[in-house]
DNA sequence: TTTAGTTTTTGACATAAGTCAAAAGTTCAG
DNA sequence: CTGAACTTTTGACTTATGTCAAAAACTAAA
């Protein structure tokens, strides 16, 4: 709890009272590798705070797997699409390392949000930065090099590398395992 | 600004204090065809309401013009790392249409979050329609071909093929102008 | 109209990345 | 250890898309 706490505190600072009703209105819960926080056709109705382990979120493309992100300590993680707007999810989220989590639910969120106009700025903080994260990427998918994006991965998240196989990391930079092995084998 | 204020309203209502203030606090402006509301270097300090009109954003690579985003009617732009970071911007707004547009600037906008609890709410609501949407253009610039993203722009948003020239068009899609002519003489 | 200036299409060729299949390298339970 | 089950790399070949250059089709001012 701790973690999470410090996490959001880093975002930004929440009164006493604030912080305290948060707390009360997150449950842990523990789950092992390979299982699904969601899968697709469901409604997502969770959102999770990732305190240990990892989990990556991907949908089913003419019987391929897309891997399009990976969550890991300290991220949130949900089908934001189907959290948002309550319809059927089309992604799954699955564990690729056991985890940790805090969760809560939609409803307590929203009556958060009404209580305090604290936790809906902080909601609202963390959505620019994602924001900015996710055009940073778009941006480099639709313009850069499998290449490129390899290198970019290396320099800006090397966790990765080290914790995901190599299947699923090609999956996420948008090119075939053939290809990323060859990449690497250039350096 | 009527269309400013039902637009908003369609996404959350507000009191009528929150919405005289918001009001208050917005400006009008015309611009010509081929002005810049931004150039990269600079930093991006208004939020724009674009009531009438087109804008792209694009920023260069090698020389080369990437136009990663189109604005229409009824769209906020807006560089959003600039604006919300107050870092330089790495990218380009210009009008491809002559626009009417409602401008706020940033300490203005955080004038009304800490005053209106309503209007951080609004704000914390479209992020998330805006997040789903950049989502969304995420997934299919990496995971779908020139064809597919071709076929999608024809049917969710017919209009911009009539208002932007091809090349820009091209860019945005993250092709070359030529295979774009190519794919659309396959109909 | 005519003509200059765009914008779009076409052609020939180059290249990045994908596909399928097999080999090599790991990991780990028994 | 040892062998089964993954994961990663390599090889041969295909395909989608890019690049450069020129032709054709528009557009709009004179």
């Amino acid at each position: 709890m701790q973690q999470l706490l410090s996490h959001i505190t880093a975002h930004h600072r929440l009164s006493a009272e604030a912080e305290n009703a948060l707390q009360n209105c997150f449950t842990e819960i523990s789950l092992n590798k390979n299982e699904f926080l969601l899968t697709q056709g469901n409604i997502c109705r969770h959102l999770y705070f990732l305190e240990k382990g990892a989990v990556r979120g991907f949908y089913d493309l003419d019987g391929k797997e897309i891997t399009h992100w990976f969550g890991f300590e300290k991220d949130f993680v949900t089908s934001f699409h189907s959290f948002i707007t309550g319809e059927p999810a089309v992604e799954n989220i699955q564990l690729i390392e056991s985890c940790t989590l805090w969760t809560i639910a939609k409803e307590p969120l929203t009556d958060l949000f009404n209580q305090y106009h604290d936790i809906e700025r902080l909601v609202r903080i963390v959505y620019e930065k994602y924001y900015i994260r996710l055009e940073e990427r778009y941006v480099n998918a639709q313009f850069k090099s499998a290449k490129e994006r390899y290198e970019d991965l290396i320099h800006q998240t090397p966790h990765i590398l080290e914790r995901v196989p190599l299947g699923l990391i090609a999956a996420y930079l948008g090119i075939s395992q053939e290809t990323l092995s060859r990449i690497r084998s250039k350096f």
